[in-house]
Parts: structure tokens; C-alpha cells; sequence
DNA sequence: GCAACATATTCGCATTGACAGATGTGTGAG
DNA sequence: CTCACACATCTGTCAATGCGAATATGTTGC
């Protein structure tokens, strides 16, 4: 087998070039997520969400974790230390951006208040929990 | 006042996900070269290593000069703090591949004894001079 | 003007990737 | 076992992008 010991660059910053991708990332943080929160926040179809968190998956940026009928997705630091000087350095960038900030917001609130939002009824709250509330 | 446009980290990320982009970006590093050494150094048809000089440029992160027949290229760090220190990670990071290294090697050599390059006969040196030689 | 040269752009084609919608898979409840 | 739920993957379509090959543009020198 090909020792995949060989970080990809490339496939790296490819992952990093999509708008819904960096509006993952950006709330992933370092916080572990619910797949259905990121389809609340984003307000988009499941299966878009879905196909781009496996693109950051394939391409080694997040790791999945399952819990029962949940997926927790969180931002996994690649092993190439220069990719993640610059997934530190992008994260940090994004959170200039209003979007992004808006995004934030909005989980935030979610997350003291899952409960007000129909689709998030019982799903397990963000990380160990929500350091906002 | 917003005169500043909107800097497009997505397309800058977009630019920064193809091999042959990085090796155009690792060897120009801080100095101007011509497009000449490029076409020599990475073996390629001079319209593909033109295609990407032209997708650099568009994203913003590299400049062109005329100076007669030859077209001079170097970094342009972006405007947007962010992307411009990403850009800087970048470079340090493919410093350490050893592609990067041996392109860099062959540009060295090419700058030294330009005349040694059929192809290179009265092409302007990188940079103001080559620091090299 | 024309020819030679360096570089840019266009063309046709193959691949990749984004999308919405439909369907498949794994889990827990009953 | 069967259903409901959360999520993943497949389908078809379309736009973007990569490539080599051909061609166009711009500059210098005659």
C-alpha cells in the first residue's frame, strides 16, 4: 500500500476554497458539533451539509464521531504542521467576516435554547457543552 | 466608507489548491522572475504556465510587469491581513517539499548560467539580480 | 510596413465539483 | 420486526477548471 505518511497541499487548500466549507469550519471551531445545528444555522438541505463535511473529512480538516442517531463533526488539526498554522490563521480570519460572525450568533442561540427551534428538539448540545450559557 | 473591495478568501484558497499555482508561487518567493524561466524551469507549454500566472492574478496574489517582450511576475501580498499571513505560511511550508526545493535548485542554476538554457539566451535574470551568483 | 520573438487567449474536450431531489443506511423506540 | 429519525450516498444536470493545440496580441528590430 502507498504510505500515505504525504500530506496533501493541494487537496488541502481545495477544501479550504468553498464558501458553505469555511461556514462550517468557522462554526466548528474547537467546539464539537451536531450535524442537524449546522443544517438549522445554515439553513440548508441536509445532504448539501452532509456532502461537505465528507469533502473536509476526505481531505483530513474534521474528524466524525457518532452518538447514537447523532453525528458530531469537529475540526481535526492536520499532522502537517504547516497546515495547521494555516487552519489556525484561517479560523482566526474568518471571524472578521459578518457572515461568519452572524453564523456564530445564531448557534450561540440555538444552542441556550435548542428548544425553540422545532428541528433541534432532543438533539445533543454543542461540545461538552456550550461555554455561552 | 467600504473603498477597500471585498477580499475573496474563497477564491484566494481556490487559487492556492493546484500544484502547478504552488510551484509558480514557491519560485518566485520574493523575487520578480519572467515568465521564460517559469515555461524552463517547470518543463511546461508556455500557454499552461500563462493560464496560471493569469489565475494568480485574477485571485489577486500575484502582479505583472512589462519590461519589453518579457513579462515579469512577483507576489503580491493581499490587502486582507489575513490572507496575506496565510500566504506567508504558505511559502515557509512548501519549503519543505522536496519538489519545491529542487525547482528552486534548478531555478538557482538557470539564474547562474542562463546562457547553458537555449531557451533562456538574452532572457532579463530574476529579480533585480539573482543573490545567488 | 514586416518578421521574429515572448506572452496571452481561445478552442475543444475531459474531469471535477456544486446543487436539488431521491434513495440508502444505521440507530433507537416500540 | 417495523417504524421514525439522523445522516449518508447516489442520480442527473450544470458550471468551473484543467489540459494540449492552435491562434491572437504586443513588442522589438529591420
Amino acid at each position: 500500500m502507498a504510505a500515505r505518511a504525504h500530506f496533501d497541499l493541494e487537496r488541502f487548500f481545495q477544501a479550504l476554497g468553498d464558501r458553505t466549507r469555511l461556514r462550517l469550519l468557522n462554526l466548528m471551531g474547537e467546539r464539537e458539533i451536531c450535524v442537524c445545528y449546522f443544517v438549522e444555522i445554515l439553513d440548508s438541505p441536509q445532504p448539501k451539509i452532509s456532502r461537505h463535511l465528507a469533502y473536509l473529512r476526505s481531505a483530513g480538516i474534521v474528524r466524525a464521531r457518532r452518538e447514537g442517531k447523532w453525528m458530531h463533526y469537529r475540526i481535526a488539526m492536520p499532522a502537517h504542521a504547516g497546515a495547521a498554522q494555516i487552519l489556525r490563521q484561517t479560523l482566526a480570519a474568518l471571524q472578521e467576516e459578518k457572515e461568519m460572525q452572524a453564523d456564530r450568533a445564531r448557534l450561540t442561540r440555538a444552542c441556550c435554547a435548542p428548544s425553540k427551534i422545532a428541528a433541534l428538539e432532543g438533539a445533543p448540545l454543542p461540545a461538552p457543552h456550550c461555554e455561552a450559557c
